[in-house]
DNA sequence: TTAACATATTGACATTCATCTATATGACTG
DNA sequence: CAGTCATATAGATGAATGTCAATATGTTAA
């Protein structure tokens, strides 16, 4: 079968600072300034690990004017957890 | 705070083949010889996934004579479950 | 319209990782 | 004990990945 579509997902939390955003995330939508300043990273690292979680579905984007307003999103972190679901029953 | 042990756990997901061998493990313990005629993979390579596995508690291995079995950990798999709900409450 | 700000893209680089071949270790069997 | 089988380890290699500096794109404000 394909796997490739859940190694997506998951891959797309191998990471500690995608994690950390996830984290920042949990209190709700968030510029992608406000990450910025909370991370050690530079702005195109950041921005490399947005494309990653929205790209997966985990992450939800909006533009604001001239800011990214990110937030997890339902849809994508239900669809996780039935994959988690699914290896381990 | 250390993302360092949740990495470790989701990293250890983030491979096709390892998805695969968890979803063979579904149906209960099996020898690593069993495990290696379902994959397209060498022995040593297979000796690999299985060490990532077991290092991150997901699986549990046990020494039967000169067959190494595996199995799905029960704590293992509810810590990942906890893992994720963290996140994504 | 020009300047300043926020974000995305490009390209380079170092590190990590999945994979293989070759070999070692350990266990059963004749 | 010698041979065979199952698994682990070592070392090499190519691909993927996280990172940054430089630059491009797009938006607001003066």
């Amino acid at each position: 079968m394909g796997y490739r579509e859940d190694v997506k997902m998951v891959k797309a939390l191998a990471d500690e600072n995608r994690l950390e955003i996830l984290q920042l995330l949990k209190s709700g939508e968030k510029c992608a300034c406000v990450l910025l300043d909370e991370l050690n990273i530079t702005q195109p690292t950041l921005s490399h690990h947005m494309k990653l979680l929205c790209d997966c579905g985990l992450v939800n984007y909006r533009k604001d004017g001239k800011w990214m307003r990110y937030s997890i999103s339902k849809e994508g972190s239900e669809e996780l957890k039935e994959m988690i679901d699914h290896y381990f029953m």
